[in-house]
DNA sequence: ATCCCGAGGG
DNA sequence: CCCTCTGGAT
């Protein structure tokens, strides 16, 4: 199968079930978001939901945030995965959206990169969630599951990155990202993947290279 | 043991 | 490129 017909089947199957998929990460606004985003790394978002309503709660702004330290952080997310980094991260991050950013959360990934704790992958999120730009944010699901669909088969994830922004409609990318995601999170597991109830096993090479073979031995 | 919506530093 | 950070679930 051709690779451009897998993202056609892709893009057909999942706007047809999924037309609305989005984060699973609770927020209210651009600022929560992207804390909840910074939180989010090597940890499930289940947890992150766990931690955040305390976390608002007591720093409701930016400046709030930016007046605290990371210790005082720390206790509300030693929950979470990497607590010291990311209290660390979440006060430097907060300083510059009140110096440098004038209490708004920019669009401009190059922008979102200089804050602590920002990297590719986040300011990717909130490009797309904030913004609706055409931004495709490549975590280890979307890595995964984009190379075993077929569609990529670029080994960094910025050049899986760039593959399914040039490949997929340009009005589906944000959308697209939680396809992934979500589809890497329920089915096309890291371990196990549950081909066996997969519902677009018919178009994804990593089945039809390494799963139906062994089927028919 | 391996994974969860990574980023920073060497 | 590598390593470290670092808690909870399976």
């Amino acid at each position: 199968m051709l690779k451009k017909e897998r993202y056609q089947r892709f893009v057909d199957y999942f706007s047809t079930h999924q037309p609305q998929a989005q984060t699973e990460l609770h927020y209210n606004n651009p600022y929560q978001l992207l804390v909840a985003v910074i939180l989010s790394a090597q940890c499930t978002d289940k947890r992150i939901n766990q931690v955040t309503p305390a976390l608002f709660q007591r720093f409701p702004t930016p400046k709030s945030l930016a007046e605290t330290t990371p210790d005082i952080v720390f206790d509300y997310i030693r929950s979470v995965s990497y607590p010291n980094n990311k209290a660390k991260h979440l006060v430097g991050m907060a300083n510059m959206l009140v110096n440098e950013f004038h209490n708004e959360v920019p669009s401009d990934i190059n922008q979102l990169q200089k804050m602590p704790g920002v990297g590719r992958k986040t300011a990717n999120v909130i490009a797309s969630v904030v913004y609706d730009a055409p931004a495709m944010a490549v975590d280890t699901h979307v890595f995964r599951v984009a190379n075993r669909l077929g569609l990529t088969k670029g080994k960094t994830p910025l050049a899986v990155e760039k593959d399914l922004v040039k490949n997929l409609p340009e009005h589906t990318i944000a959308t697209a990202h939680h396809w992934l995601i979500l589809h890497g999170r329920y089915v096309c597991l890291a371990r196990n993947p549950k081909c066996g109830i997969c519902p677009i096993r018919d178009f994804c090479l990593y089945y039809e290279k390494l799963v139906k073979p062994k089927q028919e031995q």
